[in-house]
DNA sequence: TCGGATCTGTCGTTTATCCGACAAAGGGAC
DNA sequence: GTCCCTTTGTCGGATAAACGACAGATCCGA
């Protein structure tokens, strides 16, 4: 398909430091990680890490994106339209993965932590409205995409602050009416 | 000391090897774990395996021997004398050890796993005999660490075949007196 | 403010690991 | 028995990872 089939080795290293990071993440702060602790940990070369990643700040990046794909589940969701059932299930997907952080320490990085978050779900939405409306609406599609995103994780942000009173599937089916009857037109 | 460093790369491999292997003893039966399994498993190249080991069977005496050498806590014995207390704990070290291994399925492999149990118990006893006698008797040090293996290994059998109703460490001091009484001559 | 210590990125060289292919040996199914 | 398929070891050539050294950055106590 797409791959020229990267090297079994890269993605066990890969594997090693995403691993390492989660491990370091619930034992200190993101900002007491050092590139040193994360690579013993691993048991790989420091410069080993510097030929995968650019800096820590690029490994945070592509390992939330990871874990948050996992989460997502996003084969399950590719082919699919944007209904009641997808919006719902990836609302509690993002809450539940904000939790998870929650309890890992990330104080100071919440703007890169949500960034990272609306771009994969940008990715998702796009891929999702693809598959009913025709490619000629490109630019139409991805700013629908980033308004859903956006809207999405704003819900999120709100539930958490409202102390999780409501079920997140409870709480997002409120404004799904809305959503659905612009989104068929 | 020792060491010329070996590369972590080595040390790394050889702990994903052990680990895989660990990990599929639990799921099927030694003679049914293939290289291809394992190196599946454990993220490596099959080549890698034999850069590593002779074959499986070099494997599972490898891996073997470090289990039991981890469970008996060698370093605990270096330098103590064969008392009463030392013989205890090696007693129940191997039971413990049996037991567990017997939950993985490693009908067939007795003999080798008994084997790899005696010369681990036999390296430990000679180590405590040198810290009481010297050198000269290396002959007989040898010899007697060679008794107290089988010896030692021999009452963990009977004690399985006895249904274990009597706790381990009850069922050795039952025999320590009369060996003791013969050592300190 | 200074100095020591640790961390960061980068480089060229060496080495462990991957790949793909191979012949040989086993193990069912028929 | 004969097929077919999988596993086993082994090889030479390609490549990711380790090493150790380096200069610059950053931090922290004196």
């Amino acid at each position: 398909m797409t791959s020229s089939k990267t090297d079994p080795r890269v993605l066990r290293t890969r594997k090693l430091i995403m691993d390492a990071f989660i491990e370091l993440s619930g034992k200190k702060e993101f900002k007491d990680i050092t590139v040193k602790d994360l690579t013993a940990e691993a048991m790989i070369n420091r410069a080993t890490f510097y030929y995968h990643f650019e800096d820590i700040y690029d490994l945070l990046e592509k390992a939330l994106s990871e874990v948050l794909f996992v989460n997502l589940d996003s084969h399950w969701f590719k082919g699919k339209e944007p209904d009641e059932d997808s919006l719902v299930r990836i609302f509690t997907a993002i809450t539940n993965f904000q939790t998870s952080l929650s309890n890992r320490c990330h104080r100071g990085y919440e703007d890169t932590i949500a960034r990272i978050i609306r771009e994969q779900l940008q990715v998702i939405f796009y891929q999702m409205l693809l598959t009913q409306k025709n490619t000629e609406e490109d630019a139409a599609l991805n700013m629908t995409a980033v308004l859903l995103s956006w809207g999405i994780y704003g819900a999120s942000v709100e539930w958490r602050r409202s102390a999780r009173e409501v079920p997140p599937e409870d709480y997002i089916k409120l404004a799904i009416p809305y959503l659905m009857s612009g989104l068929k037109s």
